[in-house]
RNA sequence: CGGGGAGUGGCGCAGCCUGGUAGCGCAUCUGCUUUGGGAGCAGAGGGUCGCAGGUUCGAAUCCUGUCUCCCCGACCA
């Protein structure tokens, strides 16, 4: 451990925020751009959004999803509509009021006072409002619902203070609404999708969550109930993974989104919302991230395996590199994880084992070294991301026959995807506390238990209304926020740690992003 | 938005207090050597010192404004 030379040059021990943005620059995530807020997602990064999106939306397609795009400019009036909504976005949404730029006379440009427009654009934070007048217009009958759309896009919410990935001005997301006949279908369907993410987040993305309901405190602007899926980080935070939202009819009140129902009488339709963002790799670098930059799960690595030859720039190079591109068509050839292997003959100029660095930081999960020697011998010099060091404190390589490596290789992804989560997994239990029975054990636990204290999980009554905000202030003070219910918990026996009633079920606390 | 810190070749930093025309390490390029574990030596290229004003004979350095980033707080699906 102690001679270990690591690929970073920060820890996450020593300083979780410092190495977060050392890992995002060393495993050439993405960059700042210059626009407060607004990042650079370079290759790397968003070719794991790419497999993430991928991914994701199969699985909306698979639950009777249609993708559609909507404008990324709202009119302003249409956030008038429903009050909380309003309420909750206001603050931080770009306006966009002029439609063309002239000289200033001192070279210049300004927006032309000519061309102001008479009502401005909301440049989205999402899409509940657009949606909604479509909505209106697409459902006019109970054979049109129930209406399930999706759409992939970029929003924008003016946030104080911005982070890479975690809370950006601009961001991806996908964003999924429907309308329902009735509240039974459309809370059924809200945690239907709650459940996509989770599947998402677990199989595909290798993070454990926790999923939940919210509580009232943390709902969506303009929502009934709001649910989540929950993920801790290495540092103990809880990072808000996804969200799904019953929207009840307030959306459609105020949208106007009814349908004649079978009695030929008007009602209104019930909504959902819901959406995951790029936020998602925040995650994954702050779950499966180590001291040698990201380890990137298989399923959405874009590259799952490197074949890095070494090459002397000699004249033997040629046959090095026929033998590596054997076993590179050979992988290729293979599938793991239901796809067929993605796997890189990395031919750049360069020493091998300084290109394996980069390899190692950007987190691939399985670098393949291959010299003269290994092919004098038929095998290849093969190292696993997941098990970088060796107990002498060099990189673990092993040197399997070719043929063999080759056959290995989906199995050592899918295993390589189950011990990435098996690890996340143990961490997040190990640090989740159970038992404490009153707000002054939390604040004990909180004060006392050094720098990644994980979560908590106690009982509680359900307060609500202003014993609620005075709940949230306590817990402010120990800078906790109430991460949801999780919907997998036991059944509440024993007393609100709050109010000394009895309490009705369990609730998450937790440091939070 | 409040408090604190910072912006100097691609990256990391020194220089700033005490103004005199820009330097180090890594990276890059060239050459030679080396060749199975993050190469060595020599040479070279690359910077309007975040941006805009001001003071001054002269500004990376002093003053003012502004932009961006980091930490803490407030805020935040």
């Amino acid at each position: 451990m102690s001679n270990i030379r690591h690929a970073l040059t920060a820890r996450r021990a020593d300083d979780f925020a410092q190495w977060y943005q050392e890992v995002i620059s060393a495993a050439d995530l993405a960059e700042e751009s210059g626009v407060r807020g607004c990042m650079v997602i370079k290759p790397w990064g968003y070719g794991i959004w790419e497999r993430i999106q991928r991914l994701l939306d199969d699985r909306i397609k698979a639950t009777g999803h249609e993708n559609c795009y909507f404008p990324i400019f709202i009119p302003l009036s249409n956030f008038e509509r429903e009050a909380q909504h309003v309420e909750g976005f206001a603050k931080e949404m770009a306006v966009v009021t002029h439609h063309r730029l002239i000289a200033d006379g001192e070279g210049g440009l300004i927006p032309d006072p000519e061309a102001k427009l008479e009502e401005p654009l909301v440049v989205r934070p999402t899409s509940e409002t657009i949606i909604g007048d479509a909505m209106a217009r697409w459902v006019q009958s109970w054979r049109d619902l129930p209406l399930l759309t999706n759409q992939w896009a970029n929003v924008v919410r003016w946030e104080m203070r911005t982070r890479m990935f975690l809370r950006t001005t601009e961001f991806l997301w996908q964003e999924g609404h429907t309308a329902h006949a009735d509240e039974a279908e459309a809370r059924e369907h809200t945690l239907r999708m709650l459940e996509v993410y989770r599947a998402c987040a677990e199989d595909d993305l290798a993070l454990p969550v926790i999923a939940g309901e919210k509580p009232e405190n943390e709902r969506f602007p303009g929502a009934v109930e709001t649910w989540s899926i929950e993920a801790m980080m290495q540092d103990g935070k809880a990072l808000q993974a996804g969200t799904s939202h019953y929207l009840g009819t307030n959306f459609s009140e105020a949208a106007n989104i009814n349908y004649q129902d079978r009695e030929g009488q008007q009602a209104l339709c019930h909504t959902t919302s819901w959406g995951v963002s790029t936020r998602m790799i925040g995650g994954i670098i702050m779950v499966h991230g180590d001291d040698d930059g990201l380890r990137v799960p298989p399923r959405i690595a874009p590259w799952q395996v490197i074949i890095l030859p070494m090459l002397r720039d000699k004249p033997e190079d040629a046959a090095l590199l026929e033998y590596c591109e054997g076993l590179r068509a050979k992988l290729a050839g293979r599938s793991a994880l239901g796809e067929p292997v993605r796997v890189l003959l990395d031919r750049k100029p360069g020493k091998a084992a300084a290109k394996r660095w980069d390899w190692v930081r950007k987190g691939a999960p399985i670098i393949i070294e291959v010299g003269s020697r290994d092919m004098d011998a038929g095998t290849v010099s093969f190292l696993r991301r997941d098990r970088l060091w060796a107990d002498n404190g060099k990189p673990d390589f092993s040197a399997p026959a070719i043929e063999a490596a080759a056959e290995d290789v989906p199995h050592l992804l899918e295993e390589i995807q189950a011990e990435l989560f098996r690890q996340a997994e143990e961490r997040r239990e190990a640090n989740i506390t159970r038992g404490l029975d009153s707000f002054d054990a939390v604040a004990e636990f909180f004060t006392s238990n050094g720098k990644y204290p994980g979560w908590v999980e106690v009982q509680w009554s359900k307060p609500t209304g202003a014993e609620l905000d005075k709940i949230v202030e306590r817990l402010k003070s120990l800078k906790l926020t109430i991460r949801n219910v999780p919907s997998q918990s036991a059944a509440a026996d024993a007393a609100c740690i709050f109010t000394g009633a009895p309490a009705t079920e369990r609730i998450l606390l937790a440091r939070a992003y």
